[in-house]
DNA sequence: TTTT
DNA sequence: TTTT
């Protein structure tokens, strides 16, 4: 079991790249407000989410910076390195599903629209991660 | 919404430290098993977990290297400095509630037994990133 | 682990009502919309929710039928007896948190606004289910 | 979003059936405990877990009474009609992954080890529910 | 009993 | 830095 649900909104527009195999990956981070009790200091997580193939399509077509979504995800440690040799760990939530939230009213225009986007109907749950290509 | 719900088990004994009010602060991470596809190469997460005051003492003096537990929390970024001025983050998932999830008769011995602690009924929801002591 | 994540619209305003020690119970249902693949019939499950106290009281005064929330809790499978004496039970979800998903511009108007609304700072976690007043 | 988490244990042993479309359907409950504040009754929810396909039959090769598995899946509200036509409703989680918790050790013998299934490896997401054989 |  |  490794199960994340955040709401929250764009701090950015996806990146979309390709692997060497030609697999979509969308990249971008989402604010999600703490909700702090009365007398404490509010404060937001920006948290990286990564799509991959179909979802990272339909994320990249549809989502833009300030959306609300909710996104369901699995908790990943990443490795890299850095230029100069250093390893570092980066965390991030690899979506499962994404739903938009702002109603259609709400966002208006061309992209708007909610709905819910699902990995699993794509039949792609795990990824191997020295794919991603960033 | 901020939820996050691994299961997992722990790669190190908890470390205890104090807040300089005083508050008590467990660390340690949990190995969180990928459940890729037959074909696919199996990898583990290694997930940092923080637990805060009364959950922390629990988590001091109940679990050890190896146990397996059920962790809900908050995913939460946290900034510091390293000591060259270098700017990082750190993604950690702060406890609300803690499962332990070895059954008495598995576990055996002084140090078994299974339950839930619950940060939420010591009214420790939220706390200031600023005070972890490390 | 007990745990329910919903995402939903009041299909009814909430009713408040209040126990013989004079705490307050709110129901009411969420229309769950079913995102089945293209090709299923998409359908609807109506879930009751159950909440106490202020978080009752919240709902109360700013819910309404149609508004979207997301509604944290635990399902719980309550016994009752009807009229003739027959035993039926009911599940319905215990909210434990509830954010509004309207956005102060999308609702508008003074019932509109989104924010997020926790029992556990109240300390309500558990209620004993003999006590509901219907 | 219609999400359920639970971990508890299975209160009987799994009973599967098929559908007239040859379609696996395996049905069990769990007791979930509620683990109240000190001072407060404990209790036991008996929860209504159904698995489909792939996932039915490793349930019903794999689980029995005592057993203990965290569930995740979709709370879904059945209507159905008694022998005596009244109309009923029934909740019941209709899993998409099952984790074994007990482990090898603790199970031992030939139906034991611990392991996690998920029903979207299997195409199985959604279930019209006018097909469920009971 | 139902929502968009 | 890592668990079974």
């Amino acid at each position: 079991m490794n199960k994340v649900i955040l709401v929250g909104r764009l701090s950015q527009d996806p990146e979309v790249r390709y692997t060497q195999n030609g697999k979509a990956v969308a990249s971008f981070s989402i604010a999600v407000n703490r909700f702090a009790g009365s007398g404490q200091k509010e404060s937001t997580d920006f948290i990286p989410i990564v799509a991959w193939e179909k979802l990272a399509e339909i994320c990249g077509n549809n989502l833009t910076k300030g959306r609300r979504v909710l996104v369901e995800g699995r908790l990943q440690i990443r490795s890299y390195e850095t230029a100069d040799g250093q390893k570092r760990r980066v965390a991030e939530v690899v979506a499962q599903n994404i739903e938009f939230l702002d109603s259609k009213q709400a966002s208006g225009g061309a992209g708007g629209g909610s709905g819910a986007y699902d990995a699993g109907s794509f039949g792609s749950e795990v990824f191997p991660e020295e794919e991603i290509p960033f």
